[in-house]
RNA sequence: GGAAGUUUAGCUCAGCUGGGAGAGCAUCUGCCUUACAAGCAGAGGGUCAUAGGUUCGAGCCCUAUAACUUCCACCA
């Protein structure tokens, strides 16, 4: 083992061992199945900080489970990310002055091909660098073949119960990336704009309309204005023609009750074209639908001289026309939510066109029920909200999209109009065998395959052994900014065609942001690269620090300090390994119940067993945070500081029982708090491991902890901890430094064994030269501790300021008198007594009875 | 407009079904003690956002308020 800590030396090394020895492939068997399925990261993507969180996150969890003996499986997979891929290809073609249409629907899908087998692996090289124990040889991808076929099958199955169709709607449409969007990838964001009035004149020269809009840009689609029929402003003037300005066209002044009375002006000008509302508006009127803007977002023929100016830039052209005209009445500065394309962040369009449909309303309501009836719980439960506010608001599910890349919709029309999807590629018209077929240009939305993903991996549409033994799988983890893109659509996916929800838990985690809290992004630079991480402070420290002190679903803050900060801890647990190893060379292991056991070792396996009990708790519950913040207490804090200290006097010593229980102790406790950490830090618990007496073949196969096995653990060593503690804090009350030692003198009370069992761990770790028990207090100036019905002095000759003594006596008193005092006080509260559980109550009166002893004891004894 | 979350030590956060306020980092003091100076020992530091309420007892439960954050939403 080398002397310092370098993870870099073995965790690659560690990795490859694991990856041949096949510990993470799982095969069907008899036990009972733990399987979870990974959210599927951009193929071509590089790895980001909240990959390495929800990764290390899903990969404690199986971890846990593989070790607990369960069937463990973890899927690996990327997504095509279609729309992201053809942007970036597109962008490369325009680069040579090309269009994809210039190469052709087919070589551009070679293109993409090609794309993803040049970065489709550097991101899952990536991920395991950070060590995560999913099952490589099942490494999907949402364009194989078999996912293919899945996709396929599901959408004829949907086609043919009619659950899918074509419609004409108004949808986002983003300029930019050529293709409609669906609802959730339409962000709203704030925006600084105009709110301009416009005059729409009547034909018969009688007054005018006032409008307000936001987008005068529409104004071209306009087909109608409308006002509430119950607006007494416009009541006799409903279904008078009115001039639209600009085009001088006559529309129609009509009543609707999409208009408010009251709200602007009253009157609203309807674009049917460009707006969801005013289609509805449209429909209800029968009105014309004109469209005045193109899939570049430039203006069109319909808009006159204005045509080929963008839509946006549009508008200070139009607004000096208005003003030209006559017809702007005012501008005012006005604030309000635009739609901007998710993954490019332009503005999104809302645009009259024929898409494809999911009927969403019946599909949803098994999936809503599944979450109100427990079927699937989230962690932590809150986000339950965010899914059923989705579902029970779902409006029908754009799926198709106007790109190239992805899964072509299966839909296909003969010469003679039979319109029919087919799960292959059909030769001839089911219908009427016409051979001359063309299939749908559009390809499905990437979140339809996703969709599938826990029963797509397994192997549907095939019913596989697979499928039947690992679905539904156990837990889905997860951001909760994909709640409503993806979980809601797994879980009705799941049920509707595997009839048993997708998983049973969903875990959600938070985002990471950068260390004041701001959201990491390219363009502010704030963002922390995993990989860098790891190179600097190694795989284990990156996770640690990613845990440590991560609460489920909320947000944390991340910052290089972190993994340093991990690194540091790792390098404790390094180094008391080799204190533990050093000290385990002729040890021969004995069962800890036929061993004569002291105190502090009874104390330090309760302590691993509080330990081992409250990790296997949290585990449950998703609550790896404090899981991790529990096991580096008790390394530090209880293992390190205390009982390495106290088991030196042994291992050193000549008496070779006391060694061998001490040696037994000490293997296993570090046993196991390798075996708990494991899932967390795995690389240098499993290199530390391989050095362990007694070690089997790998931790990560070797089994967890539940319970420490050992009988009757009770003991009272804490009182010897706060004994050494008082010395050790009298000593620095005197500026007694830690080098200079003193000798620590012992009135032991016969009765009390524990402390005259103790008095060398005493002095050893309260910086005493010698012990010495004696049995009458000593004549010399000393600093006097009580124990019990024992005193501990430590002889301090000139230094014993008996005023300083006084005080610290007197404060003493105090304390205890004040202890006694709300002692009392609180039992003689009759709501206490009544009320209050009755451990509490004993324990309350025991705290009293002692306290009262120890002032006499000590008033006593100083003569006060 | 609707909903959710957060508010605890200078900083980052724990605190499970209510039963004497915790950790890490930072600060100060002392120490190179044969696992570890990336360390050890000790110390200081909090009206648990505010105001009410329930209770024998509230950081925790209820109500209102404030600040910050986020998600959802078609209002010209």
């Amino acid at each position: 083992m080398d002397k310092n800590y370098t993870p870099e030396l073995f965790e690659n090394e560690i990795y490859k061992k694991w990856l041949e020895k096949n510990y993470f492939t799982a095969v069907p068997d008899g036990r009972e199945h733990f399987s979870v399925v990974m959210p599927p990261p951009n193929v071509t993507g590089k790895a980001h900080v909240g990959h390495a969180l929800n990764n290390t996150i899903q990969d404690i969890l199986v971890r846990a489970k593989r070790m607990k003996g369960f069937n463990t499986l973890w899927i690996p997979g990327t997504d095509h990310a279609a729309i992201a891929t053809e942007e970036v290809l597109s962008r490369k073609l325009r680069h040579d002055g090309l269009k994809k249409e210039d190469v052709g629907r087919e070589k551009f899908l070679e293109m993409g091909w090609q794309w993803y087998k040049e970065y489709g692996n550097i991101i899952t090289n990536q991920l395991q660098k950070i060590g995560i124990s999913c099952d490589w040889s099942r490494l999907a991808f949402t364009m194989d073949e078999n996912l293919n076929k899945a996709v396929r099958h599901v959408f004829c199955q949907y086609f043919n119960e009619g659950l899918i169709y074509k419609g004409k709607r108004v949808v986002n449409y983003c300029p930019n990336c050529k293709t409609t969007i669906s609802d959730n990838e339409n962000v709203h964001i704030d925006q600084n704009t105009y709110l301009w009035y416009i005059k729409y004149p009547f034909a018969d020269g009688d007054g005018f309309v006032t409008v307000a809009t936001t987008r005068p840009e529409t104004l071209f689609g306009d087909t109608a204005v409308a006002v509430n029929p119950n607006d007494p402003k416009y009541k006799d003037k409903i279904g008078k023609d009115l001039i639209l300005p600009l085009v001088n066209k006559k529309i129609k002044l009509i009543a609707d009750d999409y208009c408010e009375i009251g709200f602007g002006t009253g009157a609203v000008k309807i674009t049917p074209a460009h707006d969801p509302n005013d289609y509805e508006v449209g429909l209800r009127h029968n009105l014309d639908v004109i469209v005045c803007i193109d899939d570049d977002g430039l203006l069109n023929e319909n808009a006159g001289q204005f045509k080929g100016v963008d839509r946006i830039k549009a508008r200070p052209i139009i607004e000096k026309a208005l003003e030209e005209g006559g017809y702007l009445l005012k501008k005012e500065k006005y604030k309000n939510q635009v739609g901007t394309c998710d993954r490019c962040h332009n503005f999104t369009e809302p645009k009259i066109s024929t898409q494809w449909f999911v009927k969403m309303k019946e599909l949803v309501k098994p999936a809503i029920e599944a979450v109100k009836n427990g079927d699937i719980k989230f962690h932590p439960k809150r986000y339950e909200k965010t899914y059923l506010n989705w579902l029970e608001n779902i409006q029908d599910w754009c799926i198709s999209r106007q790109i190239w890349l992805g899964h072509r919709i299966p839909v296909f029309t003969c010469e003679n109009g039979h319109v029919f999807a087919s799960e292959t590629d059909p030769s001839e018209c089911p219908i009427c065998k016409n051979k001359h077929l063309e299939q749908e240009k559009d390809v499905l939305d990437t979140w339809f395959s996703s969709a599938l993903w826990p029963f797509s991996t397994l192997g549907y549409p095939e019913q596989t052994e697979d499928l039947k033994y690992y679905y539904p799988t156990s837990a889905l983890v997860t951001g909760y900014d994909i709640i409503t893109f993806w979980v809601s659509k797994m879980v009705f996916s799941g049920l509707k065609f595997m009839g048993k929800v997708p998983f049973k838990d969903v875990v959600i985690n938070g985002i990471v942001r950068d260390i004041k809290g701001v959201k990491m992004a390219k363009h502010l630079g704030n963002g922390i690269d995993p990989i860098d991480m790891i190179e600097k402070y190694g795989a284990d420290a990156l996770r640690l620090s990613l845990i440590n002190g991560m609460s489920m679903g909320t947000d944390l803050k991340y910052g290089e300090e972190k993994a340093k900060d991990a690194k540091i801890f790792i390098n404790k647990l390094y180094n008391a390994s080799k204190f533990v190893l050093s000290n385990l060379k002729d040890f021969k292991i004995v069962d800890l119940n036929k061993l004569d056991l002291q105190e502090k070792d009874k104390w330090i396996l309760q302590e691993l067993d509080k330990l081992i009990k409250s990790v296997n708790k949290n585990l449950d519950r998703y609550a790896l945070g404090v899981c991790a913040s529990n096991l580096m207490e008790f390394t530090v804090a209880k293992f390190c500081d205390w009982y390495i200290e106290l088991a030196k006097l042994d291992l050193y010593s000549e008496d070779s029982k006391r060694k061998n229980v001490t040696q037994n102790v000490l293997w296993y406790c570090f046993d196991c708090l390798l075996k708990l950490f494991h899932p967390f830090i795995p690389f240098v618990t499993e290199y530390i491991y391989q050095e362990l007496p007694y070690h089997e073949e790998s931790i990560m196969i070797s089994k967890f902890p539940v319970k420490v096995k050992v009988k009757n653990l009770e003991n009272n060593f804490e009182s010897i901890i706060s004994i050494i503690k008082e010395i050790r804090n009298s000593r620095a009350k005197y500026n007694l430094p830690d080098n200079k030692k003193t000798s620590i003198l012992f009135k032991i009370d016969e009765k009390d064994l524990i402390l005259k069992e103790n008095i060398n761990q005493i002095c050893k770790l309260a910086y005493g030269s010698e012990s010495i028990v004696v049995n009458e207090q000593p004549n010399e100036k000393c600093v006097k501790i009580m124990a019990g019905d024992s005193q501990i002095f430590i002889p301090l000759g000139q230094l014993v300021d008996s005023e300083k003594e006084k005080e610290k006596l007197e404060k003493e008193i105090e304390n205890l008198k004040f202890e006694i005092n709300r002692s009392e006080k609180m039992l003689s509260n009759q709501g206490f007594i009544a009320k209050a559980p009755k451990n509490l109550i004993e324990n309350e009166q025991t705290k009293l009875k002692k306290n009262k002893e120890m002032l006499e004891k000590i008033l006593k004894e100083n003569n006060v």
